[in-house]
Parts: structure tokens; C-alpha cells; sequence
DNA sequence: AAGAATACTACATACTCATGCACTATTTGT
DNA sequence: ACAAATAGTGCATGAGTATGTAGTATTCTT
């Protein structure tokens, strides 16, 4: 993934004081270089040269002009390559799927910490992802069986009914979803039959519509 | 989530030596305590005195005898307010699905950083998730939407397979696209074929998402 | 303790879909 | 005028999907 021989990242963050302590922090490691930092989703797209790339990108979501979470399908198209983390105060979980629904790799809740930050630049470099602890928690509470969570639950299905139907929306195929949640091709057709009697639909195609029409 | 001023932690591990490090270690800080250790499911079920709580369970997921993730759903029964932690060499991410399905807190690849478990020890305590690196970007891409490489323009499709294939990306039958476009069933194959290789598409869906993603 | 609901597994059937091969009529380039 | 691409039709096969019916083990209700 690494194209150079540092690791690049960028920054999008308007507390002028926080950047600046993330770059000198940034500055004193060897492996790492901070090559691109804004305080704006506007100022980045702007000063992004043609075929300019980043390994790693650190974007605030609360900022002046667009936010970080709706940029961020702006930013994964034009660096499809570059690990997005979402690095804010808030430990908000409706933000956190989201980010993750969008594409971001990472969800880090800022801190005065930065020995913590570099290490998670490098789990991510590294091919890992990158959370903090309350907020994988309520990663890992959304698969936990009858516990509403964020994504919403569309009224009467489910911890594995919406996980389903998600990744049939997402086009796999029975034999891979049986595989994948360990049960057989039969219980995906079980859930799947009780998926399309709750949301009225007849085929993938209609009951993906619908999920994606509940759930943006 | 303490029931008493230590962190009271069980661990059921068929690696003796492995178990012994993590006791010692465990046994090194001030706020910890390993109160129950045992090498199977069966055997911490006998030993587990009749009101006897935890705060965290490390768990072990192949043991001899029941397996610690079919052993989950006996534990959490038994164990509701005990935060488990599944900890395994294995990389796996069905059994990462299943682990958090059946209610697991935590899932930490082994590894010989004692410190790094001591800490995840403490997220855990405080309410925290507690995944290792890899399998936390396992997690998080279950959530990305799955994007089909494929050409950045839709050039070299004519009028007629454009209109094809927005049908079909609309969800109609091969049988009602024929019908609206006055041909055969076979007439609508012959342009779904070529879309599909222009467009690197073998289904329907990935058609469809790639279809989405160049015309916004 | 009996019955109902839940969470599957199993088998069956018909339809849809992806793809390969063969054939033809029309258009287009040289 | 001839080759070759384009735009189909036709048939075949296997995989994937939708839906019905039935059975079992476990949990929840009363």
C-alpha cells in the first residue's frame, strides 16, 4: 500500500492547535511524514495536486463548510487507496456506522495521546483497523443479539435478519452468507423468507431498495 | 461492572504454558486477579463455585472437549454480566461473526505482548471492545460497501445497452425488458452479455453497483 | 407440564440468470 | 465485391433464487 518509503498522511482538521501537535508528533517519527494538512474539505480538495496520494488520511468530522462525514465519499472516490480515519470528539455510534457504511477504516476519538495515535497509524498502515475502545465496543454491541444498534433494525427484524439482509444487499450469494455466519444454505433461505414477508418484497432486487431507502 | 475492588478475571486455556504467562503476568499488576484458570469448558464448569462471578473470561476457542465458541452460549448463560473475550491464534472472521453474535465482548488474536493484554484487560473493565488489529479491519470492512473494479467510464456501451442496462439495474426480468424493447428473451442476453464483459460484471448486482457508480 | 413460538434443517419445484456455441441478416470498412 | 464487425435469434446447461411443505430441537408462555 505504502507507494514512497514513508508512510503518508494527510490531516483535515480545523483546531489549528490540535493539527500542530498531531504534525510535530507526526514530524519526530522516521516511518511517517505528514505531506498535506487543511482546515477544510474545501482547502484539501484545493491544494490536492493532480496525482498527489496518501497512504492515510486523519479527517475531523466537525468542520467548517462540508462536513468530514459527508465528504467522505468525495475523498474515498478520489483516493480510493488511501485508509480514511475518522478522528473526532464524539463518541456518537450513528456516526461510527456511518463512517463505516461509507467506507472510512478507522474511527478514532481524539486525544491528548499521541504515542497512542502514531501506534494506531501504524496498525492501519499495516493493514489493521483502527478504534477506540468505547467505540469498538459499540461495533462489536451491534452484532449482539436483541440489542437495538444504530443501523437501524427496520421494526421487526432481527441482530441476524438486518445482518443478512445487508449482505444480500451487498450481492452475495446464499452459499457465501451460509459459509460466512456458519449455518446452512437453508437457514439463509429460513431468514431470508421471513426478511421479504416483513419488508413486502419478492426478490433481492426490491428488498435491496428498500433497505437502502431505511437506512441512509 | 466490579463486584469487588479487583478486576477479577477467569481464563479457561488448554496451553499451560501460555495460561502461565498470562497468570504471572496478570498476577504482576495491583488491580487484577486471575481467580479461576482451567484447560476445558467442562472442567471450568465444575470448578465454578455456586455463586461465584466475573468481571472478564478469556476464552479459548480450541480446547478439548467443547469448544469455546460453542461453550459461549452455556457461559453467557450462566455468566451474563461477565464480559468474555475470545482469545485464539486463529485469524478467522466466521468465528469472529459468530463470537459477537453469541454475545462476546472482546476477540484478541494470542500473542506473547503480555502488556498489550494486560490493557485490553482494562478497556474491557471500563466498558470498552477489545479486537486485535487485523480482525477489527475484518470487522469494519463488513461494513463497506463491496466495490466491483471495473472501467471508470461507461464508454463503449451504445444507446440501446445503456437503456439495458438501466432496466436492469432497475430490477426487470430478461422476460419484461424483451417485451418493452420489442425483442426476443435471447435478443436482451446478447446485450446483457456485452455489457457484462465491458463492464467486467458476472451478476446482475455487480452490474448494477457499477452501473450506479458511474452515473452519479 | 403442555402448547406455542423460534430457529433452524431438509427436500422439492419452478423460474431466473449467466454463459457457451451455433446460426443468420444487415451494415460497414477497404 | 468481400471480409468482418454488428445485431440479433435459438438452444442448452448449470448455478442461483423464490417459495412451499415438513420436521426437529430449544426456548418462551401460560
Amino acid at each position: 500500500m505504502q507507494k514512497s518509503d514513508y508512510i503518508t498522511v494527510g490531516i483535515i482538521e480545523d483546531d489549528v492547535a490540535y493539527m500542530k501537535q498531531v504534525r510535530t508528533a507526526v514530524d519526530a517519527t522516521t516511518a511517517i511524514r505528514c505531506t498535506i494538512g487543511q482546515p477544510s474539505i474545501e482547502d484539501f480538495f484545493e491544494s490536492l495536486k493532480p496525482y498527489q496520494d496518501l497512504d492515510i488520511l486523519l479527517l475531523d468530522i466537525h468542520l467548517p463548510g462540508e462536513s468530514g462525514i459527508n465528504g467522505l465519499l468525495r475523498i474515498k472516490k478520489r483516493l480510493p487507496n488511501t485508509a480514511v480515519i475518522m478522528h473526532t470528539v464524539e463518541e456518537n455510534d450513528t456516526l461510527l456506522f456511518k463512517a463505516f457504511l461509507r467506507g472510512a477504516e478507522g474511527y478514532l476519538v481524539k486525544e491528548n495521546d499521541m504515542d497512542e495515535l502514531i501506534k494506531n497509524l501504524h496498525i492501519i498502515a499495516n493493514g489493521g483497523g483502527a478504534i477506540s475502545p468505547i467505540m469498538a465496543r459499540a461495533l462489536i454491541g451491534y452484532f449482539h443479539p436483541n440489542t437495538p444498534s444504530a443501523p437501524k433494525k427496520l421494526e421487526g427484524l432481527g441482530t441476524k435478519d438486518t445482518q443478512i439482509l445487508h449482505m444480500l444487499s451487498e450481492g452475495w450469494t446464499y452459499k457465501y452468507i451460509a459459509k460466512k455466519l456458519d449455518i446452512t444454505v437453508d437457514g439463509v433461505r429460513y431468514y431470508i423468507r421471513k426478511i421479504y414477508k416483513r419488508l413486502g418484497a419478492h426478490s433481492r432486487h426490491e428488498a435491496t431498495k428498500i433497505y437502502r431507502r431505511l437506512s441512509d
